[in-house]
DNA sequence: CATTGTCCCTGGAAGC
DNA sequence: TGCTTCCAGGGACAAT
């Protein structure tokens, strides 16, 4: 369930601890996050490599080392990377040691969390769509992404390959902020709603990161914080309870069998449109 | 290319 | 209490 923000924080976090540190050990004790590569292959080419930066593309986190390579991390659903955690972890997949004793620990309950180790990082994110919060997205690229498409705008929203790093709650939230229904048809929007919706997308990520990410779920920041972001969810996470707008019951619709939530008196189905 | 559906995976909640 | 079923959902992949 990181999304945007909360990879974003994650990665705002490793970067104040773990920047120019070099690795000192790495233990596997499992080996599905490892893609494309042994356990032994990959400690080995991480061994005394040192850190010179941490960034992010869409959900992903790049870990741009001294060897050239990338190790590129995507924790999907459940996966966490805790700094020097003081109770031992039920569910840790990896452990990174560094000079200087920080630890980094890799949890993952689900094991749906993926870890590369690659030369080409396109190789991983070279596909993925505009970055939502970079002065490329403009009112008329999003047009542009949305011309002709005919799948529910809450699909277009949650592919990688088209924005990079909006997920279920974020892209609810949005659709909810500009009052569009999630079945709407993506190339339906007429340029008032697309602007709205562009200007919400931005909006919503950049206060959820400024909160350090939304704590629901699994989600957890590296140095143990809680994040706060959820406590501006209107619809996200809400099934059942009043839109706070017009206090009508938040409803629940699969879209792309993926929950949506939304307020069916604010974010009417044009039906002349469907 | 655009779009949709299935699968992966496991703990926790809900139902009986 | 204990068993079963459902649900969460990002992205790879296959199918249409």
């Amino acid at each position: 369930m990181p999304e945007l923000p909360e990879v974003e924080t994650i990665k705002r976090e490793l970067s104040a601890k773990l920047l120019g540190r070099r690795f000192s050990d790495v233990e596997i004790f499992d080996e599905k996050p490892l893609r494309g590569i042994s356990p032994r292959e990959f400690r080995r080419r991480l061994m005394g490599q040192r850190i010179e930066d941490i960034s992010r593309s869409g959900k992903y986190l790049l870990f741009q080392l001294s060897s050239d390579e990338t190790m590129i991390i995507h924790l999907r659903m459940t996966g966490a990377l805790l700094l020097d955690p003081k109770e031992r972890e039920k569910f840790t997949r990896i452990i990174f040691r560094f000079d200087g004793g920080t630890t980094l620990v890799f949890t993952d309950v689900r094991r749906f969390g993926a870890v590369y180790l690659v030369r080409n990082k396109a190789d991983i994110v070279g596909r993925l769509g505009v970055e939502p919060l970079s002065e490329e997205f403009t009112p008329e690229v999003l047009a542009g992404l949305l011309a002709g498409r005919r799948a529910p705008i809450k699909a277009v929203l949650l592919d990688q390959t088209v924005i990079a790093g909006i997920g279920n709650m974020y892209a609810d939230e949005a659709l909810f902020s500009t009052g569009i229904h999630p079945l709407t048809p993506a190339g339906k929007l007429n340029s008032t709603q697309i602007r709205a919706l562009h200007g919400a997308i931005r909006k919503i990520l950049v206060r959820a990161i400024g909160s350090g990410g939304a704590s629901v779920s699994t989600y957890r920041r590296p140095g143990g914080e809680i994040g706060t972001a959820h406590f501006d969810f209107k619809v996200a996470h809400c099934g059942g309870k009043k839109c706070p707008r017009c206090r009508a019951e938040i409803q629940r619709v699969r879209v792309r069998n993926r929950s949506s939530y939304y307020c069916p008196q604010c974010q009417e189905l044009d039906r002349d449109v469907t």
